[in-house]
DNA sequence: GATGAATGAGCTTTCATTCAT
DNA sequence: AATGAATGAAAGCTCATTCAT
């Protein structure tokens, strides 16, 4: 894809996530979405093969570039309480920085199945992925001794996703360090026994 | 409503809860739900002006019978910590006996605009205003000291909603008593300051 | 058909003219007219067939009354040009006691075939047949020389027909004899030739 | 609209008035338009907002033509006798040219409210404002003294409809000579007082 | 490659009619 | 005889997708 048409997939996936996040999957019209883009309803087809898909790709960029930022930000080396602490406040940061993709992101979080079931399954895993590995390190270093710990793992991005989501709906504001305060105080201390 | 009536209401009721739950409101056809409910199609626009006051009725009714199994199984002159403790355990209960409607009720609490909102708002704040008042009181006998109420009040539903949501999509189980205590284990004791 | 069942007859082609003549016939539901008649929707479908055939009774009714009221305002012993005279105040007469039925006829005069087609034309000839004889007495006694007498007689009810629909659309009131003057002046003399 | 547009919006409008004619407002389907029309049911709607506004476009389309036409063939500098003559003449002859529509138009013209009434008024309206225009003049020349001026201009249009209505409806020619010829005898030398 | 006119499957909703009570 | 709950055929309309330009 040469630089021309790098741009105008981008400006699809922008208008798209604007489109979606404030309607939904079934309320958008991907002409609203082309008109968004400033693009013929036709050029969406040029670039993804169908609606789907482009909600597909949308949710698969948006996913990459949050697991990326959280990644980015993961010191292995460091105390895995502190690698939670950072993944969550890491994950704070994002949503605060992409506020609409993010909207879209936690309401997707809890979607219904069609195809995009895969596709929200797939941003469960990955995004599980890391926080089981930074909680199965705290266990194996017995920091905490949890039998479930996917339920623990789900139990914690609930409690940010729905923290974030309160306040992306109801507030103005994103104070991301007010939220993540609560959110720690809320189990932090306690996980790991103080 | 005679009783005629008041069973194929219900018939109607929970089909929707069904089929809705299945592929969530765009996705499901009135024709679909009168099938699953045995009544003519049109038979379910003589109990419901229309596709949407069918959900709304749905929602309405299952927050109801939600609210009310929390409120009665709550004990006001307890301590609040216990007021806590079993208002989640009665939602994990309500939960457990409720299956569809529950998947239903997580998907639709993060769920879009439309006037649904509307209906997914108050559900909000009925189920929020349970929580609210406990934590309130926790407060005030100062067990703990947050400052965001609301945000606290988000997370522990958040972390309720979204581990209860984790086994009914990837488990056949709903052990209430597992999850309850990952949840306890999660930030109860931290709440409280152990 | 008892007295009790007779009156309720009546009663449903009387809220039937009502609604017909506001709406129209696809915009009328049989539900509605058997509001305003105070019976039961199934009652309506005692006494008629379907709902065409409370329509075509409708019209029956009317133009037997319609007919029958000019009919007997008919003196055949006098001058066939007193007679047409007569005529033509003897259906305005009766347009100005019976409004509504009179709206719902002009407008069925022009109306759309589907089954209703065959009524209307029944009307047609019944209501033609009465000036038919004024005019081909006319005729015969030498009183004028028209080669097309159905022309001349479409030409004569649509004159007051759309005369009497002009009033009753843009006016409260239905001056009958202003509108007969205007009617005689615009061509009793003429056809005459005084 | 380019050439190409203009093509199909006329396919549609033709169409339209072929079976609006035939079965009135009600029940025509948008589906069979589409076929006769030659194109599918969604491209009907690209033209049209809805059935409502196909059907208001046939009427202004159809009643611009015929003011037009009656307004082209009027010399506003000769007698206002030969004036409403040739009026009469003109609508005869467009409703020669134009069988289907005018039948169309002559039903409608006495037709039922909904949002179609405006409409409807609107065609009398400027229908009327020609004629009003004429029998002013006739007035003012002191041609003939008539009190109700709109009255004698509904009864006129009406007399020239059901003429009309009359040929179309009964007979399989539509001779305007013959036709024209009953209305003058039916009026025209009486107005003007031979 | 970009476009948007054309399309028809598929949806919601209405309502004449039936029939058990 | 009177009723109105139940029904499903039928209609208007939307919109994802295709394809000729």
């Amino acid at each position: 894809m040469d630089k021309r048409n790098r741009e105008k997939y981008s400006r699809i996936i922008n208008a798209g996530v604007n489109i979606f996040m404030r309607k939904g999957f079934y309320q958008t019209t991907v002409e609203e979405v082309a008109r968004e883009a400033g693009v013929g309803k036709g050029t969406v087809y040029n670039y993804f093969a169908n609606k789907e898909a482009l909600f597909l790709a949308i949710i698969d960029d948006g996913i990459e570039n949050l697991v990326n930022y959280v990644e980015e930000s993961r010191d292995k080396n460091t105390d895995p309480r502190a690698q939670l602490q950072q993944a969550i406040r890491a994950v704070l940061d994002f949503f605060a920085h992409h506020r609409e993709f993010c909207i879209f992101l936690v309401r997707e979080h809890f979607s219904y199945s069609h195809s995009l079931r895969d596709q929200v399954e797939k941003f469960h895993q990955q995004h599980n992925a890391i926080f089981r590995d930074i909680l199965e390190q705290c266990k194996e270093k017995g920091l905490f001794d949890l039998e479930y710990l996917d339920t623990l793992t789900a139990g914690i991005t609930g409690a940010v996703f729905s923290s974030a989501f309160y306040w992306f709906m109801f507030r103005e504001e994103f104070p991301v360090n007010k939220i993540y305060q609560t959110i720690e105080e809320m189990f932090f201390n306690n996980l790991f026994g103080e």
